[in-house]
DNA sequence: TAAGGTATGTTATAACATAACATTTTATCC
DNA sequence: GGATAAAATGTTATGTTATAACATACCTTA
C-alpha cells in the first residue's frame, strides 16, 4: 500500500480555477484562488503551473495583456487567434489556417526560422457592442 | 524674446536611443540611457515620451517581450508583423496586407469589432541562423 | 535503501508599469 | 504685460508581474 501524497495538484487546480472563469486571469488573479485553499502558495508555484499548462497547450498566454485562459477547444497543435474584449474581458480562440499560411510567407520572405507565434485581436465582443451587459 | 527652456526634450531623446540601437529595447533599459544627460530622470517620463511615440506610429511595443523598438520605415498605418529573434534580440517589420485580411475575416466572422491586432514572430534570424555571430 | 531525477515549497528580489500629486511651461485673452 | 487655464513634465511612491536561488519532499529504479 502506497503512502497517499497530501499536497493539492496544483495544475489541475489552476487549470480548473481558468475553466471556471469566462475571461482571462492573471497570474495573481490565480493565485488569490488558489489562497482559498492553501493560503501560503507563493507566485513561482503559480507561474511554474501555467507554464507547463501552457508547454502542454492547454492554457494561453495573452502577452498583450500578462494573463491566461484555459484552452477552449480540448487540445489544438495550431497557434490559435486570441480575440480579447477590451470591455468584458471574454477571449475567443480561434483557429484560423489562412492567417498562419499568410505569416509563414511573412517569415519565409525575410528567411527568419519561426518557432513561435502571438496573435492577438483587441476590440469589443459582439454581447458589449449590442449593450447586452 | 522668448525664455529658453533648459530641459530635454524627452520624446525626441528617447526615440533617438531606440533608432542607435539595433535590437529592442525595455523601458529601462532607455531609462539607463537617458539618465546620462540627467541622472534623476524617473520611469514616468520615459512611459510617457514611448506611449506618444508609440500613439503615432514611430516606435512599437513588443507585447511578447516588454520591450520596444522604433520604427523602422517611416510611418506606415498598416500594423507590422514584428519578427523578432530571440538569439540577438533584432526586430524585422513587414507590412503583410494578406495577415491583416485573414485576421480581419476571422474577427468578422465572429462579430467582434478589432480595434488593434498584435502580431509577433519569434525564432531565429538569419544571420543568428547562419552563425554570423 | 541509496542515488538521482522531478516536482514543490519558500524567501527574496528583479523587472515592468502607473497612480497621484507638484511644478513648470506654454498658450490665450484681456 | 499680467492673469488664468491647459498641457507637459517632474517627483514620489507604490502597484503589478515574474523569476532566481535554494531547500525540501516525492518517486523511481537499481
Amino acid at each position: 500500500m502506497r503512502t497517499i501524497k497530501n499536497s493539492i495538484n496544483w495544475h489541475a487546480k489552476v487549470l480548473e480555477v481558468l475553466r471556471n472563469h469566462s475571461g482571462a486571469m492573471s497570474a495573481y488573479d490565480v493565485l488569490a484562488e488558489l489562497r482559498q485553499f492553501n493560503p501560503k502558495i507563493a507566485p513561482p508555484t503559480v507561474y511554474r503551473a501555467l507554464a507547463a499548462l501552457a508547454k502542454q497547450g492547454r492554457v494561453h498566454r495573452l502577452e498583450s495583456i500578462n494573463a491566461f485562459v484555459a484552452c477552449q477547444c480540448d487540445q489544438h497543435q495550431q497557434a490559435p487567434v486570441l480575440s480579447v474584449c477590451d470591455d468584458c474581458g471574454v477571449v475567443e480562440e480561434s483557429i484560423a489556417p489562412q492567417v498562419l499560411n499568410a505569416l509563414s510567407d511573412v517569415a519565409r520572405q525575410s528567411e527568419f526560422a519561426l518557432t513561435h507565434q502571438v496573435i492577438e485581436l483587441h476590440g469589443r465582443c459582439i454581447a458589449c457592442r449590442d449593450g447586452v451587459s
